[in-house]
DNA sequence: CCTCAAACATGACCTAGATCATAAATTGGT
DNA sequence: ACCAATTTATGATCTAGGTCATGTTTGAGG
């Protein structure tokens, strides 16, 4: 199951520049998105103007399934992150890659499990542990995905987003943090050591 | 795909008394507990000893597939409210389950669907929303539940723990509620109306 | 190598909700 | 119906982190 089959099979591409809105919250779920390239984020906005980020969609993966799957109106805004190529699949086609190809039905469901553990972790985060923990758990979970000697290609704004804390709170949580050498700062960035 | 089509199939039966633990964060995953009868709550416990509640299982649900698919130890305690009969279904036969039972899989990606929309309403909560807000959205989401006129058996703790807030933050934040009229309470307990 | 916007940084408040303490009201088990 | 345990209630503090204001640093594009 990969991008370059579902092109194949003549579905159509669809183009976003970059910031553009994918959908918004209460709009009925008609459709899911395949990147082909490009980034986008998911993200919800308080009533206040705070948004919090919900996650982040890199070329290859999909997203969009479970509002639709559940039939239920989306909750989230999807916006591109980047100029952004997506394969637009309808419900009914979905539907038949769930039933006709197992891989892809199996892939879905590992898929929807990870982002399950994630959230889970995040809701522990935010529900019980203060600014400084929630800090240094999303930081540690970014790190995973990339190699040692690189660093984080986050803003503090950004991680300020995904942990529901302020910029302000960020900048002196990761202050802290590296003070007590429980993270690497070089040059502003974090770096994975 | 029900409880007792496993049964059938003879795979085993295990009962747990009220209060037992299931499993516990660390644990490696290698089985998922279909619920014959009984309850189980799935919580996770900061270093402080704050409790939050991840989910709740009932009669014929399932639970725990999320760590064993991807692998990685559990995050939860998972502990009968109840006496429980709870059938456990090793790996193997899960993952034959998914891949013989076409119904099942669909089944499982809808269920995953629908817990991880759940978790992101709270996330967003969680993230941005003051107590009293957060407050409303949950006991709304139970309410949806229950029938008109019956009443939430959920006690004050329950919903603190369920939205990171505290016990006394709850009980003043239901009486503001309840004074400006977005909630009903009859004896102590929410009622649907 | 400039320039200007975005990203960091830091100090001085202020407030929502945590914490602590104490007591009244329900509930369930015998 | 009674008693112990749980749940609800309320007032008095305290504090982490939000808010506001005002810089400084960084880096991408001309």
């Amino acid at each position: 199951m990969n991008i370059q089959h579902l092109i194949d099979k003549g579905l159509k591409l669809k183009n976003y520049p970059k910031d553009a809105v994918i959908y918004e919250p209460g709009m009925q779920p008609r459709f899911v998105y395949f990147i082909k390239s490009g980034e986008v984020r998911m993200i919800t906005v308080s009533d206040e103007g705070k948004e919090f980020i919900q996650g982040v969609f890199k070329t290859g993966q999909y997203f969009g399934e479970p509002a639709l799957l559940i039939d239920r109106p989306y909750l989230a805004f999807t916006i591109a992150n980047k100029d952004s190529q997506l394969i637009v699949v309808n419900k009914e086609d979905f539907f038949k890659l769930i039933k006709n190809e197992p891989d892809f039905s199996m892939e879905l469901i590992r898929t929807l499990s990870k982002r399950l553990f994630y959230k889970s972790m995040m809701l522990e985060e935010l529900a019980s542990e203060k600014a400084d923990h929630r800090l240094l758990t999303i930081i540690n979970y970014l790190l995973g995905d990339i190699n040692v000697g690189e660093n984080l290609k986050v803003t503090r704004q950004e991680l300020a987003d995904m942990t529901g804390l302020r910029v302000e709170t960020v900048i002196r949580g990761i202050k802290i943090l590296a003070e007590k050498g429980l993270i690497k700062i070089l040059k502003g960035k974090i770096v994975k050591l």
